[in-house]
RNA sequence: GGAGAGGUGGGUGAGUGGUUAAUACCAGCAGACUGUAAAUCUGCCGCUUCGGCUACGUAGGUUCGAAUCCUACCCUCUCCA
């Protein structure tokens, strides 16, 4: 096997099919791959990177990327979600969201070989016409092939008919772009394989299709997305990050090895077994968290980020840097809950009476008894809120 | 067009006149413990000036009292045409 088919492998779910894929990546060609985003969530995440890592992949190889935000598709509605309407984006946060993809998706894609496009370019132009005529061109029991369709179909669910469209566009876009690859989580496997129906049809070399897992989220059950609130978004802080990778189980902790780490695949098997052997398995999510923090910040942020945890966690210590707020009080001194309120370290007073009455809130690393402490004008001090939210306040 | 079923707190989902701010599970939060913000255990889990107030699709009505009964409307689903 070839060293660039080995690379695009690693990590793949599926590749439809490998023997076009080889022929391609043989020819020499410089090759279009191409993968789509969603117009309307910019916030990448870490469940984004297993696609985009294989991307990259080609880049490595010296191939062509086309990050294609899904604008038109995106205003046709979600297949997935039966009754809400998505939110029509306008064009200027379209922009707005495009830059922002820009700002993180450079973290891990080369510039100089990938190229932004919006399908809406092509797809604006097809027109009712060109709309039927795509129509035409598939027809329901192939659609009812895909799996949610189908369940939703045989479990009397609604299907609306343009959620037919939906898959019939996306491979549209392949033809519009002449893709010779297109990459997507194994949930798109479907919408994927239109695209090479399609370009069969316009008389086009089809595409390959790869796709790659789908991770886990926080949760470690459902697949990582933002509407879940499992996710961790690859701008966040690296102390966040690290926390938060700390943070999943013991057993996911290998999946994520699996989809997010560029440790060799030896390396991996070697840790599991250490950990069989009775090696903690807090220090090797340690070797991932900090190689991902690294990933997304500076080289050794990871290694920071570690120290801070086990300070703060372990230790039970307040962090080094603490934000501070100035906040002015009209009276001499306020109830405690409501200061909290006010500064939305706590989201209703009923909330911060619960954490005082079971000990969650302290001040200077002293734990508040009475729910109607007051704190008064010219104090300082440093307010916690659960294990995790601190803050310096001054009065 | 006709007949029927149903809409409950972030999610799933009980409850069919009165200890029901509403069972249970999940998520979330806090505490304990620990080997981590893993696992496990315990507690909490609408808002409040702690008097109350607002909640079971929406708007009315019956009743001392309704998520529970009635009327209208909206929405979802099923069967028939």
């Amino acid at each position: 096997m070839s060293d660039a088919l080995k690379l695009i492998k690693r990590g793949s779910d599926e590749i439809l099919t490998e023997s076009d894929l080889k022929k391609k990546l043989d020819s020499g060609k410089k090759l279009i791959v191409k993968a789509g985003f969603d117009p309307t969530a910019p916030d990448l995440h870490l469940g984004h990177t297993v696609l985009l890592n294989k991307l990259r992949h080609f880049q490595d190889l010296g191939h062509k990327v086309i990050f294609l935000i899904g604008d038109f598709t995106g205003r046709i509605g979600d297949p997935s979600g039966t009754n809400k309407t998505r939110p029509i984006v306008d064009s200027d946060s379209l922009i707005e969201n495009a830059k922002t993809y820009k700002n993180q998706v450079f973290k891990i894609l080369k510039e100089d070989l990938t190229e932004v496009r919006f399908n809406s370019e092509w797809c604006d132009k097809l027109g009712a016409d060109g709309l039927i005529k795509l129509a035409s061109k598939y027809n329901v029991a192939r659609m009812l092939e895909r799996d949610d369709f189908n369940k939703r179909f045989s479990s009397n669910k609604t299907i609306a008919i343009h959620e037919f469209l939906y898959p019939l566009v996306q491979g549209y876009d392949s033809v519009a772009l002449e893709a010779d690859v297109e990459c997507g989580g194994t949930d798109q496997k479907f919408n994927l394989l239109v695209g090479r129906e399609l370009q069969r049809d316009y008389e086009q070399e089809p595409q390959v299709v790869i796709t790659v897992p789908i991770l886990e989220g926080l949760d470690g059950v459902k697949k990582m997305s933002k509407s879940l609130d499992n996710y961790i978004a690859i701008d966040e802080e690296p102390d966040e990050m690290f926390g938060k990778i700390m943070s999943i189980s013991d057993e996911l902790m290998w999946r994520w090895f699996e989809l997010l780490s560029f440790m060799p695949e030896e390396d991996i098997a070697k840790l599991k077994d250490e950990m069989k052997k009775g090696k903690n398995p807090r220090d090797i999510k340690f070797i991932l968290a900090e190689e991902l923090v690294d990933r997304f910040h500076k080289e050794g942020e990871g290694k920071k980020s570690k120290e801070i945890f086990l300070n703060r966690f372990q230790k039970g210590n307040i962090p080094d840097e603490i934000e501070s707020v100035k906040v002015d009080i009209k009276n001499d001194s306020v109830l405690l809950v409501n200061l909290l309120k006010d500064i939305n370290m706590i989201s209703s007073i009923s909330e911060g009476n619960r954490l005082i009455t079971q000990g969650g809130i302290r001040i200077n690393s002293e734990k508040v008894e009475d729910p109607k402490l007051e704190v008064s004008k010219g104090s300082e001090g440093i307010y916690q809120v659960g294990k995790r939210k601190f803050l310096k306040i001054i009065l």
